[in-house]
DNA sequence: ACCTGAACACCGTTCAAGT
DNA sequence: ACCTGAACACCGTTCAAGT
């Protein structure tokens, strides 16, 4: 259910910070399409036309969305080296971004970045520098990481066998099989009924070999003479 | 300039293919947000509602738009071994997105996937599987590979600096120097200055390097003992 | 058989008017 | 100072009506 404005919250009044937190409110429950300003005004107890005496129009409001999104990504921690600090930066952005699925395609889209999305890619790129990384390096590693977590989520948040149960996930699997013709994509036919729709299997594992064969890599490249 | 539609085209009767044709030089043109039923239609020299008589809904032709580009994907090829098949897949495919920046969203995310979509994950895995790897680490590799080539695209079609004269790219390099506060932000800073809006630094290129990066780590693990 | 007009329930946004 | 009503130019989609 939508978020009912109760006579005290109405009384309140209206500001840029309670317009985001609504705003982000209606997104976490029912992803972009569920944001409009009619709604966004009716959630908080005021017509749409309202709304625009504390944001200059709906851009505004999604910049500041993706903003707020990035202020929940841990900073990469110092001094336990580049590898788990960058180890322990992805899985956090990855969490956040199946926590706000709307925000996926979005983080890295938008022309007025915010000041947690600089701060973030800051501290980023000074982790890797003070590491011994040069900037060639940085660059590499910083563009093959976001790519893959990104990337990761986006593939991800498409799956359908995410929250379902076992009972759920055969008969989906059952689904899908009767929905092409199995003999004309056996390997494909056999992918899913063999591999990914057994019971135990959760493709979010997937992420962490990815992720450690990708910083494996870095660190083999980061010492090797450059390429 | 949105197609015209002369007289003899007028006269050609509508039909499923032309009407997916259509929608795809509009979105190519426009982005996504280009594709409205009233514009395609006028694009046909028609009404909206006439379209609906050769598809069911908007979202037919999604489904429809995506599977022409699985199409235009290069199979991976025989006989040539697995690390070069998908070497040259993953060009190929990023090569596909970058002519079509609207897909990059929708490839994965369609709960109707098409048949050229079906073939070329069938190909894929049937590739990997005939060179010996088993069905996890089949498994493995793909997500790997496409939450890369997808999640790199993503963020590099986000860019500015991709259509940029050297002369735009120092123009844009101040440009973004100027908003925000270069002390608060040294890394970045430096980062942007020193290296990304150097004349010669194209982003594209990165590419290739996290892409032999997974690639041999595919490679490593796969004649390793399982993980 | 194929297309159109009018209508419905939505959008984002502007602006004069109300309190 | 802050909010609203009416309006404009759009959406996707349905359905009776036209040829």
């Amino acid at each position: 259910m939508t978020t009912q404005t109760t006579s005290a919250e109405r009384r309140t009044p209206l500001s840029r910070d309670r317009v985001m937190r609504a705003a982000l409110a209606l997104v976490d429950e029912g992803g972009m399409g569920a944001l409009t300003m009619r709604r966004l005004g009716r959630s908080l107890g005021v017509e749409a036309m309202a709304l625009y005496r504390h944001v200059t129009n709906k851009d505004e409001i999604v910049d500041g969305l993706v903003d707020l999104v990035f202020e929940e990504i841990g900073a990469p921690a110092d001094g336990v080296g580049w590898k788990s600090a960058m180890r322990q930066r992805a899985i956090s952005l990855r969490e956040v971004l199946t926590r706000h699925r709307w925000a996926v395609g979005l983080m890295e889209s938008r022309p007025n970045p915010g000041r947690a999305n600089l701060r973030h890619h800051d501290a980023v790129i000074g982790n890797l520098r003070a590491a011994g990384f040069d900037m060639a390096m940085a660059a590499h590693a910083y563009a093959l990481l976001d790519a893959y977590i990104y990337g990761f989520a986006m593939t991800h948040m498409a799956l359908p066998f995410d929250t379902a149960t076992p009972g759920e996930v055969a008969e989906m699997a059952e689904g899908m099989l009767r929905a092409f013709p199995v003999n004309e994509f056996p390997n494909l036919a056999a992918f899913i009924s063999e591999h990914a729709m057994h019971p135990g299997y959760d493709f979010g594992d997937e992420f962490e070999f990815g992720l450690d064969l990708i910083l494996d890599g870095l660190e083999r490249a980061s010492t090797e003479p450059s390429r």
